[in-house]
DNA sequence: ATTTATGCAAACATTTTGCAAGTGG
DNA sequence: CCACTTGCAAAATGTTTGCATAAAT
């Protein structure tokens, strides 16, 4: 199991090549991702933006979020019981340990556990396209 | 890894016990989460309900839904883009496999699977409360 | 009888969309 | 220029809530 830093990619000359024009909004919104290490939502997303071009507006937020979701530059997740949130593609795939109590999360990877997945998928009879799994607990106390 | 059927627990007497009255309404809704074996969202427990009540209304159904959470009866899922999904608590815990072209949801279990997921808690200082393993796959053509 | 639950409609929270105006290549 | 993108307001979704009535114990 590893925990690991991020770096930022440069999507902005990726999404050029796929032909998307890169317009003061999304060149806004993608920094906004590569900058930071947590996992905003949507609203986040715009509170931040709105502080380099307070005219950027929510629908400009979620189709941004659309469209880099669609080319591979973020992902978005569920967590349980609130909105969506965001996250800057980095490297590697990780996991997600939540902290019930803060909502912080905490990144994780274990490969052990990538392969039990596929062992269990081809039992079943599938391919995996992705997976989600999500810890949530609570900072232990002494020990 | 196992997959297993669920056999109904009498969580009527169960709720009885907690001072919870049993009414019409709910013990409509908890018999259709105790026979089905899939994972219907709210508005699939009120058409179901509806054939056996037609007065039952949908927030009776998220009131309940709310209720039998608390009460340990069901578990609410919020599987990728979409409702919340609702499943009658059986004795085991599994994960989900979701079949990303038809919905379906395939149960399974793996020991090795959470004997991991608690190492890596405890190496990152958290006590795991729940967790969320969902694999979204499709089934494999030949092989 | 008293407390709790219900149905209805309205409120809420999150996300999407139609459209006229603005902008990037 | 011309197609694509934006902001705004309105719609769409999914879920919760206030309140007067109905039902459970």
């Amino acid at each position: 199991m590893t925990t690991e830093a991020k770096q930022p990619l440069d999507f902005e000359r990726e999404l050029r090549r796929a032909g998307i024009r890169i317009t003061r909004p999304r060149r806004i919104i993608l920094g906004i991702l590569q900058e930071t290490g947590d996992h905003p939502d949507a609203y986040e997303i715009l509170r931040r933006a709105s502080a380099l071009d307070a005219s950027i507006s929510l629908s400009t937020v979620y189709r941004t979020m659309k469209l880099l979701e669609e080319h591979g530059a973020i992902q978005r997740h569920a967590f349980a019981g609130g909105p969506s949130r965001f996250e800057h593609t980095g490297e590697e795939h990780h996991d997600h340990l939540i902290d019930v109590e803060t909502g912080d999360v905490i990144e994780f990877r274990s490969a052990r556990i990538e392969k039990l997945q596929d062992e269990i998928a081809r039992e079943l009879g599938y391919d995996i396209l992705h997976h989600r799994l999500e810890l949530y607990g609570r900072k232990r106390r002494k020990n």
